[in-house]
This record gives C-alpha cells, sequence and structure tokens, in this order.
DNA sequence: CGACTTTGACCAGCGC
DNA sequence: GCGCTGGTCAAAGTCG
C-alpha cells in the first residue's frame, strides 16, 4: 500500500506547518530558531508539550522559573512569572518526563534539543497545534506581565488554560477525522484494486499497453478462447467499451446485423441464461451495466464519435417525450446499443443510456466516451455486487471529487444497474427526485448549459490529451478551473492528484479512471471549437447526428 | 440506388 | 392467463 502511504505523507505537512509562527513570537528573535528547532517535534497533546518545552516543567511541588536566561529581557534574569504556574501546573506534570522516559527537566539549551529530537522519533499525525495561533495574547502574558497581580494572572492564565483545552479537544477531533478519512481512503484504493485484479485475472486477458498511436490508454485484449476459435485461432486485439464486462463476450453474433432472427440475444433474460465469464462477474452480469449521461442540451444527440443507426422508437411510460433506440454501425454486429430520449421534467436534459460493448476499433474522439463510460460501469459492476447499491464506489468517488457539483447517481435496482453520469446540476442542488435506491454521487461540472451536450466529445478529446499530465501529477498546473476559488481549486487537484497516484500501480483501471475524471473536470476547459459536430468523427453521411430526436419529439404518439 | 429513418408489428418479461 | 411495458424487427418511406 505503497500509494495510500502517499497520501499519508501528504498530512504530516499539514500537522506541522501551523505550529510556529504565533509561539515564536512570543520570544526575542534571537531565541527563534532554537524554539523553533523544539517545538518540531511535538506528541500528543502537542499544545502541552509544546509549551512544557518552551519553559521546562516543574518538580511536582517546586515552581519552575527556570527560564532560559535568553528568553527574558536584559536584566530579567531573575524575574519569576508568577502566572505561569497556574498555566502549566495541571499538565506539566504529567509531562515531567517524556514519552520516552527521558527527564525532560533541563537546565540548558542542549538539553533541551537533546530531549526534543528523542521525543521526535515518536512524531504522530497531529495537527493540534494550531490552536497556537489565535492566542497571542497569551504569550504576550506570559513575557509582558510586568506589574501586573498574581491574582489576576492566575484568572486569565486559567480562563486561557480552558480555552486552549476546549481548542485542543476540538483540534484532536479534527485530528481523528483526518485520520479516518486517510483509512477509508485506503479501503476505497484496497478495494478497487482487488477489484481490478480479479477481473484482470478471471477474465484471463492480458492488459497490454496499446500501440503508442491510440495512447496509453487504449487497452488491447487478448480474446478469448472461443473467440479465438472465431477468428480462426489468431489472436487479435481487441478494443474494447466494457460496458457490461462480460458482455463483449457473450452478446457478440456470428453473423452481421442485418441477419435477423441471429438471435445474439441482447435481452437480459438471454444474459442469465448464459453466463459465461468468471464466478466473480456472475452476479454482476445477472444485470447487464448501462452507464446513462444527463446532459442539458438543445442539440439533437450527444456526438460520441461513434456512428449509430436508429431501429426503434417507443413512447415509454411517464415520459411524454419518446425514447428512441440506436446501435452502433461503425462494424458489422457490434452489439453496443443506446437510447436517447429527453428528460419528463425538463425536456432541455439530454438522457443518453448506452449499453454493450464495441467489438472494433474506436477513433479517439469515441475513445474518451468509451473511456469514460467504461469505467464508471467498470467502478458500478465491481462495487455495486460486493456492497449495497454502490456504496462503496460512491465513497470512492467522493473521496476523489470532495468539491464537485454535479453528480453521479448509481442504482443497481433491477433490471439493470445504471449510472448516471449527470452533467445537468448546479452546485450543491438536486434540481430532481431520484427514486429511492440511488445513491447520489458527486462529479464536478461546470457546464449547466446548453453547451454541455455539445462538448462533451471536446471534453472527452481533452481528457484523453490530459491523461499522462493527470497521471503525471501534474494536472493542478494544467486545468483551468476559473470558477472554483482558488482554496478548492489545490484542493481539488491535489485530491485528485493523490488519488490518481494512489491507482496508478494499475495501467488500464488508471487509463479509464483517468478519463473519466479529467474528462468532467476538463469540462470547464474553454474549446476552441463549438457546437457538437467539431470533433470530426463523422466519416460517413450517416452517423450519430443524422439522427434528430428532435424530430422524432414531433412524433410523439406515433406508437 | 444504397443507406438511413420511420413506424406498425411482434416478442418476452413481469405483475396482477 | 391476460394486459402492460420495454425492446426489437423489418417493410415502407425518405434522402442524397
Amino acid at each position: 500500500m505503497a500509494k495510500a502511504s502517499g497520501l499519508s505523507i501528504d498530512l504530516d505537512p499539514i500537522s506541522f506547518s501551523f505550529h510556529t509562527p504565533t509561539v515564536l513570537n512570543s520570544f526575542p528573535q534571537d531565541t527563534t530558531s532554537d524554539i523553533n528547532h523544539r517545538i518540531m517535534f511535538p506528541t500528543t497533546p502537542c499544545l502541552t508539550n509544546t509549551l512544557a518545552t518552551m519553559s521546562p516543567p516543574p518538580p511536582v511541588d517546586q515552581f519552575p522559573v527556570k527560564l532560559n536566561p535568553s528568553f527574558l529581557p536584559p536584566g530579567d534574569n531573575k524575574r519569576r512569572v508568577v502566572g505561569e504556574r497556574d498555566f502549566f501546573a495541571e499538565k506539566s506534570d504529567r509531562k515531567l518526563v517524556d514519552d520516552d522516559g527521558v527527564d525532560s527537566m533541563h537546565t540548558s539549551d542542549a538539553d533541551i534539543k537533546g530531549s526534543a529530537d528523542r521525543t521526535g522519533l515518536e512524531l504522530n499525525v497531529d495537527i493540534g497545534l494550531n490552536l497556537l495561533t489565535t492566542n497571542t495574547s497569551s504569550d504576550q502574558s506570559m513575557v509582558d506581565n510586568n506589574g501586573i497581580s498574581s491574582g489576576m494572572e492566575d484568572k486569565k492564565a486559567n480562563s486561557e488554560v480552558a480555552v486552549l483545552q476546549v481548542k485542543l479537544e476540538r483540534v484532536k477531533a479534527e485530528n481523528q477525522r483526518l485520520k479516518e478519512m486517510l483509512i477509508q481512503v485506503t479501503k476505497n484504493y484496497n478495494a478497487i484494486k482487488m477489484h481490478m485484479g480479479s477481473l484482470v485475472q478471471h477474465r484471463g486477458g492480458k492488459v497490454e499497453k496499446a500501440d503508442e498511436d491510440q495512447g496509453e490508454d487504449r487497452m488491447i485484449v487478448e480474446e478469448k478462447p472461443e473467440q479465438k476459435k472465431q477468428n480462426g485461432g489468431q489472436i487479435v486485439p481487441k478494443q474494447f467499451m466494457d460496458l457490461g464486462l462480460a458482455a463483449a463476450d457473450t452478446d457478440e453474433p456470428s453473423s452481421s446485423s442485418s441477419d435477423s432472427k441471429s438471435h445474439h440475444e441482447d435481452s437480459p433474460g438471454a444474459d442469465n441464461k448464459v453466463p459465461r465469464f468468471n464466478v466473480d462477474q456472475t452476479e454482476a452480469t445477472m444485470k447487464k451495466a448501462r452507464v446513462s449521461v444527463r446532459a442539458r442540451s438543445e442539440a439533437p444527440m450527444i456526438t460520441d464519435g461513434c456512428q449509430w443507426r436508429k431501429y426503434g422508437q417507443k413512447m415509454a411510460k411517464g415520459n411524454p417525450c419518446p425514447r428512441a433506440y440506436y446501435r452502433c454501425t461503425m462494424a458489422t454486429g457490434c452489439p453496443v446499443r443506446k437510447q436517447v430520449q429527453r428528460c419528463a421534467e425538463d425536456r432541455t436534459i439530454l438522457i443518453t443510456t448506452y449499453e454493450g460493448n464495441h467489438n472494433h476499433p474506436l477513433p479517439p474522439a469515441a475513445m474518451a466516451m468509451v473511456s469514460t463510460t467504461s469505467s464508471a460501469a467498470r467502478m458500478l459492476l465491481s462495487g455495486s455486487m460486493s456492497s449495497a447499491d454502490g456504496l462503496m464506489n460512491s465513497n470512492f468517488l467522493t473521496t476523489l471529487l470532495p468539491c464537485s457539483s454535479s453528480m453521479a447517481t448509481i442504482s443497481a435496482s433491477a433490471p439493470f444497474p445504471t449510472i448516471t453520469l449527470d452533467l445537468t446540476q448546479a452546485p450543491n442542488s438536486s434540481q430532481f427526485p431520484r427514486p429511492p435506491g440511488q445513491v447520489q454521487v458527486p462529479f464536478p461540472s461546470n457546464s449547466p448549459t446548453a453547451s454541455a451536450t455539445a462538448l462533451l466529445p471536446q471534453i472527452f478529446v481533452q481528457a484523453l490529451n490530459n491523461q499522462s499530465k493527470f497521471s503525471g501529477l501534474q494536472m493542478s498546473q494544467d486545468l483551468e478551473q476559473p470558477q472554483l476559488q482558488q482554496g478548492q481549486e489545490n484542493t481539488l487537484a491535489d485530491t485528485v492528484n493523490a488519488a490518481t497516484a494512489a491507482i496508478a500501480a494499475d495501467p488500464s483501471f488508471t487509463a479509464a479512471l483517468a478519463a473519466a475524471i479529467t474528462s468532467i473536470i476538463g469540462s470547464s476547459q474553454p474549446h476552441p471549437s463549438n457546437g457538437h459536430n467539431s470533433n470530426g468523427m463523422n466519416p460517413t453521411k450517416s452517423n450519430g447526428n443524422a439522427t434528430n430526436p428532435s424530430n422524432s419529439d414531433d412524433n410523439v404518439g406515433q406508437r
């Protein structure tokens, strides 16, 4: 779990960065380095320990006044800061001995440093010291209490201790939350890695590096024995759109799609009868996974780089808009289907649902969408069957994209497990009610306008282009996020970078997931081209754009 | 004329 | 068993 530990490393500087400044302000400048050195090695509770090292704790029955002379104003070496006794009394007793058993009562800087160095070896992730950053007044009282009565000092110090203790508790709680978050991230990574390993192993395929022309993200998998048989025993690299995981193996007809009644059995019932894949995937493929993309668009259909042929249209229950059925025509016998339907509640929203696996090479523009949908489907199937309704996946995605604004909805409800990438959501809103049993997962999207759908191809292409950068943990420098505050931007980029690093060891998974994440994050990037027909992926006169669902809308009630 | 869309018919699954 | 619904087929129509 080297990757997960990498995440923990990121936390360490956070815990340290809060500590020093205002503490240092309490002391003459010539002691800064000395103090800095000591407070860099806190053990929990940080406050107590830090203050203890600043002012050596007393014996149980003795008031500690032996400050380093360099801490005191000239000519005041013998001055005793009365208020300090109560300030340290409660906890200094507990800190008379350091964690390693070494007496922390020191009379020289050298001894103090030595002790600090030793305690520093047992450093924990702890952000407790940040509470000192706001409490300069107490520091002032420690140094500038000339002529103030001891009673006043005691009162003041007591109140400060109380405040500090409250803050300490709060910081401890936050520290605990951070630790739990780290644990959760680690768990999510483990789960995904195990799923990926299981998939690769059981499919019997080898995930290899694709040819350089197509980029690192392309996955080529050797065909299974039965497929080899169909292809004359040759090993044919196959670039696939893995929506249903096993569907590519089961749905490919032996004849062309024009061969009617070929019975390649796309119905879910057929899938139930013929599970031809590993045991782990049996449950998953009892249902056929689907990936649905919701996008607000006036455009008739998402241009995703593939060729589609409309083969049917029906009125669906509960929606006045007809549902159009398309199949991929980029290769004969390609089993990929998609459904296009406008949202009943808001007809500016276009819902495109993909199903099946391409059995042919795809153009780069199509690969972008394929990578996105396949990664979504893979996460859906890899997790939804082993955790309740994709909760693991939602946790994972939430962890990946904490400041996202729109939603991905995972639904494992019958008959098909479906993950919906919602590119229509405004920040912190849930525009439409969702059926129970669905899990909403935040996704970043900044294109709630009609251009969202039209820009999708470009977004996905851009995503592919960004993948190498993404994997190289440089995405935050390359992506533009004008809609985000600087802090949010950094948080998002850092989080995504960390997550990417965590999965970088799995090339195939990295490619797919990185495409999904970067594509959506990159949706805020301005694109030189406008509209939805600018991807140049319409090699024939008939493609997806040739079909106009808006015309279909005019045919409401035809069926 | 070929490719594609339209659209009524057909089939299967599911609930009552 | 029947009706409803989703999904698909294929003949007819349309278009370039």
